[in-house]
DNA sequence: GGGCCCGCAGGG
DNA sequence: CCCTGCGGGCCC
């Protein structure tokens, strides 16, 4: 079939796309299919979107397909040799305008913005860029006559014909710096690293919401279901980001002067007097900021109430022993008077404040007041050793699941001593595993660690991290998820572990912290027999910032460092 | 700090 | 019941 005939957005194009990309990928027919069906599920979603970006930008699609047609090179492939490029990474300004995140309700998208913007790269289908690496020695010269450099007679037919109808081959260098683990890797088995990454990638552009009828006029989009599953956080509200949840039934079936509430007024326990406290210091911030609501960031009075509104918050969630009708009596989960007032859409308090506010109130609405960093936790004594594992009674008492797109219920920062209780919370699904995800859904969260020898890269709102080693061309399944997402460009979570190089300005000072939602770019594939991939994420916009490093906002808190330390000691004696 | 090796949870 | 995996305790 002529490139001409393969149009962007047909069926008949895509089909094949993906079927090169998918074969190319994965080698194996039945793999093969697999994703050929979810891909075709897509295909719908991808016209209408493609239609949608069209009439947005005035653009006679005809008119465009046949220009694209008629050059036949890759829409991404602009070079700089001496350094990375990933597949997308670097979106022009059309691409970046049209994101879900620059379509989404919060930045209504009108035509006029849009108007001088070219069409050109607005193609459904992207492809990879052509690289040729060396990881461990940059400033080594040619390739070796031992290092695979594969051509195309090694190729399969669908590689062939995909190199054909696809982008032209320039083999290209670069080195990879990595700002963890510097040129130490040598170490490794692997002195030399080369790759073929010339043949074009097809993939998805992340879904974008199809236009409403009164688009022309500059209306706002409306999201699709796909595009919210996918990627939920760019179709937040800023008032939803904590939402102020209904008194749950447990609260209000409490009685002002039931027996335990007059046992409450009578005794005035200890935790009630913090709450109290608590509140009392709310409301003194909330007088501040009434008084200098203009200069409130520089007012040294105002932000020394913050720092004493975040010791109080902070020592609540991890040692304030509180029960139902404690939290009740104080009134700590309304609206009017408790933890609410700091965290809703309109106070001016911190976004750390608020964040951790909010992971308190969580935790109270379904009636978890167990304080205990290891709740949900026991450990159990083997013939050698002790191990720990995930309580089955409290996780049928607060079940939880890892299995989806987003970060609901989660806060920026938020802490765990390990990698289990990640998974308790349902921010993680795998208790050792770096990446969990589905084979159809993709990642959903990822693990950053310094465990497995891996040769990642962290710059914080950047990401370079490594699927896992397979073997005899085959990816694992990790890698599959992470493949998969790739396409998908759906929301992964990702968490830091305390495991990181100690160079990583990022790295929590003590267990796992979660550090807000991210999107693969693109990938590399660096060695072909064991299907190894690095991914190149970034970091989701209009997020709270990363909480590392030494100072108000930054997790772990000074209690949930203390009370770990003290844990791993207590662990040692049992 | 590195290596051994025993584990866990989740998925096929 | 098998397998995988960016933990982690414990030994040196």
């Amino acid at each position: 079939m002529p490139n001409t005939e393969r149009e962007p957005g047909s069926r008949d194009f895509l089909e094949q796309a993906q079927h090169d990309a998918a074969r190319q990928r994965y080698g194996t027919p039945g793999a093969l299919q697999d994703v050929i069906n979810v891909m075709m599920a897509d295909q719908d979603q991808a016209k209408r979107v493609n239609a949608a970006k069209a009439a947005m930008l005035g653009v006679d699609i005809d008119a465009t397909v046949e220009k694209w047609a008629s050059k036949n090179t890759s829409v991404f492939h602009h070079g700089t040799p001496q350094s990375v490029r990933w597949p997308a990474s670097n979106p022009t300004a059309t691409e970046k305008d049209l994101s879900p995140a620059a379509l989404g309700p919060k930045h209504d998208v009108t035509m006029s913005e849009h108007g001088a913007t070219s069409p050109e790269t607005d193609m459904h289908v992207g492809y990879s860029s052509t690289t040729q690496m060396d990881v461990s020695s940059p400033e080594s010269g040619e390739l070796t006559g031992d290092s695979t450099t594969p051509n195309e007679s090694e190729m399969s037919d669908g590689q062939v014909r995909n190199a054909n109808m696809g982008a032209r081959s320039s083999i290209q260098r670069f080195s990879l710096n990595t700002n963890n683990d510097g040129p130490k890797k040598e170490k490794g088995k692997r002195k030399r690293v080369t790759f073929l990454d010339d043949m074009p990638i097809p993939t998805l552009l992340p879904a974008t919401p199809p236009v409403a009828e009164s688009s022309r006029l500059g209306a706002a989009r409306v999201p699709t279901e796909l595009d919210t599953q996918l990627a939920p956080s760019l179709f937040v509200q800023q008032a939803e980001r904590y939402p102020v949840e209904p008194l749950p039934k447990w609260y209000e079936d409490i009685k002002p002067n039931n027996l335990e509430m007059n046992k409450i007024r009578k005794k005035r326990p200890q935790a009630l007097n913090s709450l109290e406290a608590l509140k009392n210091c709310i409301g003194r911030c909330e007088d501040k900021m009434m008084q200098r609501s203009n200069v409130q960031s520089k007012n040294p009075k105002l932000l020394e109430l913050f720092d004493e509104l975040r010791n109080l918050v902070h020592k609540a969630e991890i040692y304030l022993p509180v029960d139902k009708y404690i939290v009740r009596f104080a009134r700590i989960l309304h609206k009017e008077n408790g933890l609410p007032r700091i965290f809703q859409e309109d106070t001016q308090f911190p976004s750390d404040l608020k964040a951790d506010s909010y992971q308190l109130y969580l935790r109270w609405i379904r009636e978890d007041f167990e304080q205990n960093v290891l709740r949900g936790i026991i450990t159990v004594k083997g013939p050698n050793r002790g191990s720990d594992r995930l309580d089955p009674k409290y996780r049928s008492k607060y079940p939880t699941t890892a299995k989806y797109y987003g970060d609901k219920g989660l806060i920026i920062g938020q802490c765990w001593p390990s990698q289990l209780c990640t998974v308790r919370d349902g921010a993680h699904g795998s208790s050792q595993g770096g990446i969990f995800g589905d084979k159809d859904k993709g990642a959903y969260s990822i693990v950053l660690s310094g465990g497995g020898g891996y040769n990642d890269q962290d710059n914080g709102d950047s990401i370079v991290y490594s699927g896992t080693d397979g073997q005899d061309f085959t990816p694992t399944e990790a890698t599959q998820q992470m493949l998969r997402s790739a396409e998908l460009g759906n929301e992964i979570r990702v968490i830091r572990s305390a495991n990181l190089h100690r160079d990583n300005q990022y790295r929590p000072v003590i267990g796992f912290r979660y550090d807000g939602l991210y999107t693969i770019k693109g990938f590399e594939l660096v060695d072909k027999e064991k299907q190894i991939h690095r991914f190149k994420l970034e970091r989701c916009p209009g997020q709270d910032e990363i909480r590392y490093g030494d100072n108000a906002a930054s997790r772990p808190t000074q209690y949930e460092i203390d009370e770990y330390k003290s844990l791993k000691v207590k662990h040692r004696w049992a």
